[in-house]
DNA sequence: TATTACAGAATGAACGTTCATTCTGTGAAA
DNA sequence: TTTCACAGAATGAACGTTCATTCTGTAATA
């Protein structure tokens, strides 16, 4: 009986206004203004805000995983692997500034820190193929014998930044740039 | 008049809350109240909410840029002055953790990216040893020849990371670590 | 006494959420 | 085919709360 679309809307335009003015800047009045529906109805597909925006992260960390995954082979050498997951991880945040935005702003907030804490002290996901293709790369001895969370920061924190700035207007990414970009990063970490 | 001491309780009560709760988990009222001041004190000394929270801003970037510089001897080699400046970061932040959480804060909102861009299209600013370190490095061929954000964001991005994953318990940074993720930085730069 | 500094109560705007009501589509009855 | 009854989806005005800011009376200072 639930239409889908409505939900649909809702979601696509908290990922909007929320990538653009924070959460803060989002109240639930103006997403459903923008959804084209009756701000009481949000509540019918969302218990409140706080899952409504746990939800729309769960939605973009699954498309990124796919997009991540995509031509992903674990047979190959450490280092084209990562290559492959730094250029998938900047294209995406690049062609879909909204997700990025939105995973930037939930990451450093509140729901983000949590969101780490429960990850760090979980069990160890089948998802979590950083974590796979780092411990290989520390047993073959072709990174840099450092704490896993350490080899992360080195390898990622870098790019976000980069995508960041892309995102803002203070450097063009092409391709090229890209390419060297990840290179360089491999630099930071290989042994 | 105006005593010093009460507007300094008050910058030091906001440093705190804002950078255990985030912006709006400080109320003006709860500033007011850990500063041992009435509510109506604070707009004798800052105009409104942003105003303090922009000047909060300044002064712990003056702190960090004084750190920065203590022992900083602009005829060294490159290479020598970027660890210098990657460790004094690292540390400065490891060890005030409650500025850094605020800097972070501050980035990640509104304030910052205006703060940002005006930074990045106005004039170049005497104080950014950054900038002229890099524009060094390049004009020698000691490091990539990429944008200057880009190594930039190379550079000092994984540090920031490495600093939160500290701060929030997820490695201990003792001295050895600090030594080497500034090195693995090193590397991801140098030519 | 006149002036300034201050605390805290008062104010009003903005927000998330609720709920009484309206709308819509479907299936039964005629 | 037309009419009617009904379930449950959708609505938005209203509510209670929170917050930044302003107002007001009081105590200290000069």
């Amino acid at each position: 009986m639930v239409k889908p679309d409505k939900r649909d809307e809702i979601v696509r335009a908290a990922l909007e206004l929320i990538a653009e003015n924070g959460f803060h800047g989002a109240p639930m009045a103006m997403i459903a203004d923008k959804a084209g529906v009756g701000a009481g109805t949000i509540y019918r597909y969302f218990e409140n805000k706080e899952v409504l925006i746990n939800e729309l992260y769960r939605e973009l960390e699954q498309r990124l995983y796919a997009v991540l995954m995509g031509g992903y082979s674990p047979e190959k050498p450490v280092r084209e692997r990562f290559i492959h997951l730094g250029s998938a991880i900047l294209r995406y945040c690049i062609t879909n500034p909204l997700d990025f935005r939105y995973l930037e702003q939930f990451h450093n907030s509140p729901y983000g820190v949590v969101h780490r804490r429960d990850k760090f002290f979980g069990e160890a996901d089948e998802k979590d193929i950083y974590r796979k293709l780092f411990e290989e790369g520390l047993a073959k001895k072709v990174i840099k014998d450092l704490p896993l969370v350490v080899l992360f920061a080195l390898a990622f924190g870098r790019l976000i930044t980069v995508a960041r700035d892309h995102i803002l207007g203070f450097v063009v990414l092409d391709e090229a740039l890209i390419k060297q970009t990840i290179a360089a990063s491999w630099d930071g970490l290989k042994r």
